[in-house]
DNA sequence: AGTGCGACCTGATCGC
DNA sequence: TGCGATCAGGTCGCAC
């Protein structure tokens, strides 16, 4: 599900809900959610004020008060829904947080793969997944230099290379689709391959599909809502991802899918060469 | 260093 | 209508 983009509009429609407000209740229905256990987990968030929140990657952070931080990653199917009690629970409510406002923070999840980990402040700098990112793709430090310069000795696939959270963070099977099919580069090029106007080509597709997939308010498939359960608008912009066989926008020629890199790819294998 | 797989889960869809 | 196979926005660990 959820990619820089989803995860970004969804601490947008939460921070102007849930800043400042106080965690009055936690109930978790399924341990294996949270980190560290249940009763610290609980014990460490009831009273505790909600000061920021911050993304880094596909990494929401709330930050406490207190010394702690509490982080999630929605991974595939993951939610957190701010909402009325009396709203009926999803069947896949994991989590929920009462607040002193007497909403909610509700943590849905089909598939049960996402995280919600309480961690001291001081180590947001050494947990795993989160310290390893690569840069911001809009923030300044991702830099056309450096990224011409850092696909160079890279021998993998560029897709692949994408898709690394330790390369470039924040980017997913959609939006790597994409900004490749923008820049009109095939899937399975070698990233040391690209010649500087393609590499800066693509660096300006990944910027600009992930502003444009923020404008739209993210990409909703079928799961991904944002704070207040709303659908995305990013899906009707789509140009290559989930258009295998329809006309290519350049050339008209249908599209093409293949797995590269392990996840389905979908390219138009004329103006993307190989 | 790079690749490919299974694991973690539920549910939608498709072919028979 | 039912049933099994396949696939899904992510990441991790392991074998080669």
């Amino acid at each position: 599900m959820p990619e820089l983009p989803e995860v970004e509009t969804v601490r947008r429609s939460l921070e102007e809900r849930i800043l400042d407000k106080v965690i009055a209740r936690v109930q978790i229905m399924m341990t294996k959610m949270v980190r560290p256990g249940a009763e610290e987990f609980a014990h460490g968030l009831v009273c505790e004020t909600i000061e920021k929140l911050d993304r880094r990657g596909k990494y929401l952070i709330i930050h406490l008060t207190g010394d702690k931080a509490l982080v999630v990653h929605l991974r595939m199917t993951g939610r957190l829904i701010y909402c009325h009690p009396d709203r009926p629970l999803d069947k896949h409510t994991h989590v929920i947080l009462t607040l002193d406002d007497g909403h909610q923070i509700r943590y849905v999840d089909i598939r049960q793969f996402g995280k919600l980990q309480l961690i001291p402040k001081e180590e947001l700098g050494v947990l795993s997944g989160l310290s390893t990112l690569g840069p911001e793709p809009l923030s300044d430090d991702f830099t056309k230099e450096g990224f011409k310069k850092a696909l160079r000795n890279k021998r993998t696939k560029i897709k692949a290379l994408l898709l690394d959270q330790t390369f470039i963070a924040g980017l997913g099977n959609i939006y790597v689709d994409e900004a490749l099919f923008r820049a009109k580069i095939h899937p399975e090029r070698v990233a040391s391959t690209l010649n500087p106007r393609e590499a800066v080509r693509l660096y300006t597709a990944v910027r600009d599909v992930i502003a444009e997939g923020i404008e739209n308010r993210g990409t909703t498939l079928r799961d991904y809502v944002d704070g207040t359960g709303q659908m995305g608008g990013y899906q009707h912009h789509l140009r290559a991802y989930g258009r295998e066989n329809m006309p290519c926008y350049y050339c008209g020629r249908p599209l093409e899918r293949k797995v590269v890199a392990g996840r389905s790819s979908t390219f138009c294998p004329k103006c993307q060469k190989a």
